[in-house]
DNA sequence: ACACCCCTAAACACAA
DNA sequence: GTTGTGTTTAGGGGTG
């Protein structure tokens, strides 16, 4: 629904703009009156039917366009019954003074309606000559399906359109009936619009009905004017199916194809009155079976003709509309707020980046069949976009990327610009345990983090393994290509030290080698402590923002890292312990293993090798919030086509 | 241009 | 011989 809703939203602007002007003004009067005549003519037509052949004689034999029906029949609005047509309707019989008086009153309840109805008119007047138009001026072939398809929006929006106006028209139908006292002496009134005659009203309505009915189906033989038998409908005043909107009301929302659509298309009729679904009435709370159409008809005209019931259900249905629309009111609200949100972040920092991060990790992300973490540690230069990645990018990237190609490379800058949000890490877990989303983290980091998070501050391979495919779902394929990145990264740095243990080697991380990676990078930018802090920052990052913070006062950094964070929870002493040893090695310029420094010592690389481990534990915690997902990156380029047979796991 | 980083790929060595 | 683990080397891309 959303989906539906908001291609209509961004698509409808754009045909009334690039298409409606085109139509020069005498054009458009043109169509109209010519419209306007037809519709008379069908008018007549019809009403000589009627006295000819009988009053109820729905024609559902005829053929029709059936494309075109609906949207004439969309275009139907109520009318207000002129002067003719009342005549033919007295002539008709059946109308007592008491049911003049009701028509009356109706009639100005509708007059004011139609009032209102002004603007959704002319919008729809618009609407009908832009098809007008296309219709005229799609000759060739593909202009055609252009044209077909532009058509199909157009009905969209005129279903819309007439939706709202229904809503409208309900419940201006109810007040007038219920409420509006003409200063006539319409005593009755009330009492008939409560119920008091529904017989009467019945077969007034009946009597409309088919009139309309005629109307349609002539109309409809008229296949060349389609469209204009539509305009005419709209704009042109066909009383009959004001009179029915009483009783069109008591249909609740469906009230505007009801009537209308009972005399128009049998199509239309078999295949979709609203009321009407696989041989079963659906008028809210009834389920009577009817076999066919007709008897579906019977039943609607003898069991929920205009009565109190039927009245109250419809006041029900309406309610239940009102909140529908209501909610999706407010979901288009949030959606709106969510892509301008976005928007403006992507393009708020530095505006090329993420914004083209998300689009090229569309394009990249399928590759991603290796994985290799970007790494945090750039950051420090860039930072501050923070972007919530579980929000959008992620989420918007996934699920495209995946598909999408490309062997393509990224850029690494643009990973370490991605920022991450505190606020978001936690999100982030979880939203890279399920999206298949590069994270932005370098495999140092991420095997660091891994390592951290065991109990036991030691992990063997293998279990570091299971780690990136149990905490990134990105590291569930590929397993060849990431985990030669893992071992390579593990031999590489120096901060990862391998311990002999009884069962096996395990890897430690000796932070203070850690740190010393890339000490030189230092901004002074907040943002990148932020994201450091949040990601866990793991090297670099955590020492740049460390220092610049350091700078000015180093606690208040310490504070806020853990503070900031609550969401991570067991990464808080995680990060702790980071800052901790961060703060320390900038402190006091990196002394090694120095005892000050807090929790990070006890993890300390090459002790821990005696102790004997629990491989099995190290998996477990979930902790790994803190790990650094933070950021969304949107990177995932790789080549995940390209690779032949990455997709098992290990 | 250079130094560094990070990632990926691949060749090897070794032990189970 | 296969597989897992480690180590190294090479090359590409990016950043400061």
């Amino acid at each position: 629904m959303y989906a539906e809703s908001v291609v209509m939203e961004t698509q409808m602007p754009h045909f009334i703009m690039s298409e409606a002007y085109p139509l020069d003004f005498k054009q458009k009067r043109h169509y109209f009156e010519k419209a306007l005549q037809v519709a008379r003519q069908l008018l007549l037509q019809q009403q000589q039917q009627q006295q000819v052949s009988g009053l109820k004689s729905p024609k559902r034999n005829d053929k029709q366009p059936a494309l075109q029906v609906p949207v004439s029949v969309a275009m139907m609005t109520p009318q207000v019954i002129t002067p003719q047509q009342m005549q033919q309707i007295l002539q008709q019989q059946v109308l007592s003074p008491q049911q003049l008086q009701v028509l009356l009153q109706q009639q100005q309840a509708l007059m004011l309606q139609q009032q209102l109805q002004e603007f959704y008119k002319k919008q729809q007047e618009q609407l009908q000559l832009q098809l007008l138009q296309q219709q005229h001026a799609g000759k060739q072939p593909k202009e055609q399906q252009q044209v077909a398809t532009q058509q199909l929006a157009f009905q969209q929006q005129l279903l819309q359109m007439q939706q709202l106006q229904q809503q409208h028209l309900l419940s201006l139908q109810r007040q007038g009936l219920l409420t509006i006292q003409p200063g006539q002496p319409a005593l009755p009134l009330q009492p008939l619009a409560q119920g008091m005659i529904p017989a009467e009203l019945q077969q007034l309505w009946k009597e409309v009905t088919s009139a309309h009915t005629a109307e349609e189906t002539t109309g409809n033989n008229h296949s060349s004017l389609d469209l204009t038998t539509t305009c005419v409908s709209s704009s042109a005043p066909s009383k009959t199916s004001l009179i029915m909107n009483p009783h069109a009301s008591t249909n609740g929302q469906l009230s505007v194809h009801t009537p209308k659509r009972e005399s128009l298309s049998h199509e239309e009729h078999s295949h979709s009155h609203p009321l009407y679904g696989h041989g079963v009435c659906k008028w809210p709370g009834c389920e009577a079976v009817c076999e066919d159409f007709q008897s579906f008809l019977k039943h609607l005209n003898s069991e929920h003709a205009l009565d109190d019931r039927s009245t109250a259900q419809c006041r029900v249905q309406m309610q239940v509309v009102q909140q529908l629309e209501l909610q999706l009111a407010k979901d288009k609200e949030r959606l709106q707020a969510m892509m301008t949100h976005l928007h403006v972040k992507s393009t708020e920092p530095k505006a090329a980046p993420q914004p083209l991060n998300l689009v090229s990790s569309v394009t990249l992300s399928k590759s991603a069949s290796e994985a290799s973490p970007q790494s945090l540690p750039h950051t420090p230069t860039t930072p501050t976009a923070p972007i919530t990645p579980v929000t959008q990018g992620p989420s918007v990237i996934t699920t495209t990327s995946m598909h999408t190609v490309g062997p393509i490379r990224r850029r690494y800058s643009d990973k370490y610009n991605v920022p991450i949000s505190s606020a978001d890490i936690a999100q982030n877990q979880e939203f890279y345990k399920n999206a298949e989303v590069r994270p932005p983290f370098t495999y140092a980091s991420l095997i660091r983090q891994a390592i951290l998070e065991s109990p036991e501050k030691q992990l063997t391979l293998n279990e570091i393994y299971n780690w990136f495919t149990r905490m990134f779902a990105y590291f569930r394929r590929n397993a060849a290509t990431w985990k030669n990145a893992v071992r390579h990264n593990l031999s590489l740095h120096k901060c990862f030290v391998r311990v002999e243990n009884v069962k096996g080697a395990v890897w430690t991380v000796d932070e203070v080698e850690f740190q010393k990676r890339r000490p030189q990078k230092i901004s002074g930018n907040p943002s990148l402590i932020k994201n450091m802090q949040s990601s866990h920052a793991y090297c670099t990052p955590l020492n740049a923002a460390l220092q610049a913070s350091m700078a000015e006062n180093s606690i208040p950094l310490y504070t806020t890292a853990s503070m900031g964070n609550p969401t991570l929870g067991n990464l808080a002493s995680a990060i702790r312990e980071e800052l901790n040893g961060a703060m320390e090695h900038t402190n006091s310029n990196e002394s090694d293993s120095s005892p000050g420094r807090s929790p990070m010592q006890a993890v300390h690389p090459v002790h821990v090798k005696e102790e004997p481990l629990d491989p099995e534990e190290a998996e477990g915690p979930l902790s790994l919030v803190t790990t650094a997902n933070h950021s969304p990156d949107f990177d995932h380029d790789r080549d995940y086509e390209d690779e032949p047979v990455n997709e098992d796991m290990e």
